[in-house]
DNA sequence: ATGAAAGCGCTAACAG
DNA sequence: CTGTTAGCGCTTTCAT
């Protein structure tokens, strides 16, 4: 007698072939999209293959192709400002929107704490075919390392190192902050001010960089005193704009470089009864959610994280997922994403 | 001339043994950490496979395993919630921490916008070892799916139907919530109010009946005009505050089953001129980074999302992710996690 | 258009 | 303790 085991032996290429009976390598030509199989045949699989719910073996694909059809996202990040930033949670969104409509099954994401070597060996391993890096600090050897290995790498905001030719993808931060800057100025702030991101991260320069053109471009001074440092946490913003509010003259606008350090202005600002916007008018970036939750709003330079990015098809991590042997092979073209400014109540 | 190709091919095992000048066995042996190996051989393997840079191909090894050495971690929830709430990445970081801690290389999340039956085939097709579930509305069958297709399922927070029997782990909602409002009474609010989550969380339901039994104990009544629906959004709490305030007789206490909408609860509150904790009270829920950037601080209840999980060997997808074959066998035992009243400002 | 056969790199018996 | 021998399930020439 014969028992039909359902659960242990789930259904390989050979029994699908086997009950639509062809031979193995038909099967598998039907069930990955070949063209050259008679019709009878790609019905007959196709049937078999529902019938016994048959789901390819990826180990088995992988091993013959070296093709893993799934791309490492490396947060490279003190852990605690990662997971806490709103910003991140976006990017991993896009990402997988992204990587998920280019068909491949799912993100991978590493995680540095494991240490670099285990990372690397990750990588190398044949385990993904590609990897993205997230909020990059300073100049991290790592996408050396691992493109060394032989795995494309792609870096989500621009270089720290000019030198090093990596493919990125960024937001315009430099205009976005000049575009903050307009609107300070063209709502009447004549003593701006801004709160930095951290130093090390080629976003907050870029921001700072973009900002000062602003304000230049509007013949407005911006006195080192009224540039204070700002690490992206709202505490920071916050403790950043009292030292602000400390001085002789006040400054009547200020210019965050992300949303959650513009909370913290707000705060601080409210403490002191000072009025947004009538007294001082503020300006954030990135468009994140709680931007739009503040009393009033807060206006914000919106940069399109991952709004954009499930749109097109060009770019990013997604041409890398949808052909790694191209991304591999070619260069992966950079790209500056466009930003605007979203207009609410702060200023 | 032989020339040595050290990019194009990736050193295998075979070239580590013949390089070592062992079996092909051998080598497997020494670099999977068995015991049985003299010390001539394991030394001079260690060496080779140094020499040649050797990482194990995982898709061969997972062929002969069928495992993966990763689990999956689904996200089943509305995208913009998931990925917008602060809470989201702490249990993605926990994960992590865990899962690498085990000695698993990574962890692999999926996503339901490509729908279930893609990731059903996903995890059927021996991509994961396991799969854990976070933030489950209602009664989602896919679990159940899994589960019928050999996976093992671990759920992050209480199923919603206790007749499923799931192992899973979850924080004590309805201790914290009386916690809650064991504080807000003993602060001498008199008319407690609460904001809730959505009706389809059994994380909601729970907060919602703790503080129900809280008030209970100290012998405090909750009329249902009392008791206003949010969505955990910052928005949320903040229009059901106004409705609350916009009542005859305002409470005096409000406990909000997240720190997000506390956080509106207290613009709202601000902004009609009511002194937080003068004369409303207010306490949040999860002890999120937003909860200490607010000022006051807010009075939170604490679950150990993340901080508990690392330390604790024994729970979780930590069990899971270990020993995939003993979970696939045996029970996971359920566990829920304590719950504190972490005091701030704001009570 | 289809089948037969040869591995991909690894692990797991099984002998020695 | 070590080597030999089989495959895991799939893709891919190469014939047919």
């Amino acid at each position: 007698m014969v028992t039909k085991q359902v659960r242990d032996a789930p259904a390989t290429l050979e029994s699908v072939a086997a009950l639509a009976g062809v031979s193995r390598a038909t099967a598998g030509r039907v069930l990955s999209g070949a063209t050259n199989v008679s019709e009878g045949a790609r019905t007959s699989v196709l049937d078999a293959a529902r019938q016994l719910s048959y789901v390819t073996n990826q180990a088995a694909r992988s091993l013959v192709t070296r093709r893993s059809g799934s791309v490492a996202f490396v947060v490279a990040e003190a852990e605690d400002r990662a997971f806490g930033d709103p910003f991140f949670p976006g990017l991993l969104r896009g990402a997988h929107a992204e990587v998920s409509a280019a068909g491949k099954p799912g993100v991978r994401d590493g995680d540095r704490r494991a240490g670099p070597p285990a990372l690397e060996r990750f990588a190398a391993g044949g385990h993904v075919d590609a990897a993205v890096f997230v909020s990059l600090h300073g100049d991290d050897p790592l996408p050396r390392t691992l493109r060394d290995a032989g795995v494309p790498v792609v870096l989500s905001g621009r270089p720290y190192r000019a030198g090093t030719r990596f493919p990125f993808v960024d937001a315009d931060n430099e205009g976005g902050a000049a575009l903050a800057a307009h609107e300070l100025v063209d709502r009447g702030s004549r003593r701006p001010a801004t709160v930095t991101g951290p130093a090390d991260m080629i976003a907050g320069e870029d921001r700072l960089a973009g900002f000062r053109r602003g304000l230049q471009e509007r013949g407005v001074a911006l006195p080192p005193s009224r540039v204070v440092a700002g690490d992206f946490t709202i505490q920071s913003g916050y403790a950043a704009t009292e030292r602000l509010l400390r001085q002789r003259y006040r400054p009547d606008g200020v210019f965050a470089a992300n949303d959650q350090m513009a909370v913290g202005a707000m705060q601080a600002l409210r403490e002191h009864g000072v009025s947004v916007p009538g007294e001082v008018r503020v300006v954030g970036f990135d468009d994140a959610p709680l931007a739009a939750a503040t009393h009033p709003g807060l206006t914000t330079v919106r940069q399109p994280v991952e709004q954009a990015r499930p749109r097109d098809g060009a770019g990013w991590c997604s041409s890398l997922a949808a052909d790694p042997a191209a991304a591999r092979g070619r260069r992966v073209p950079s790209r500056v994403l466009p930003t605007e400014l979203v207009r609410r109540g702060t200023t």
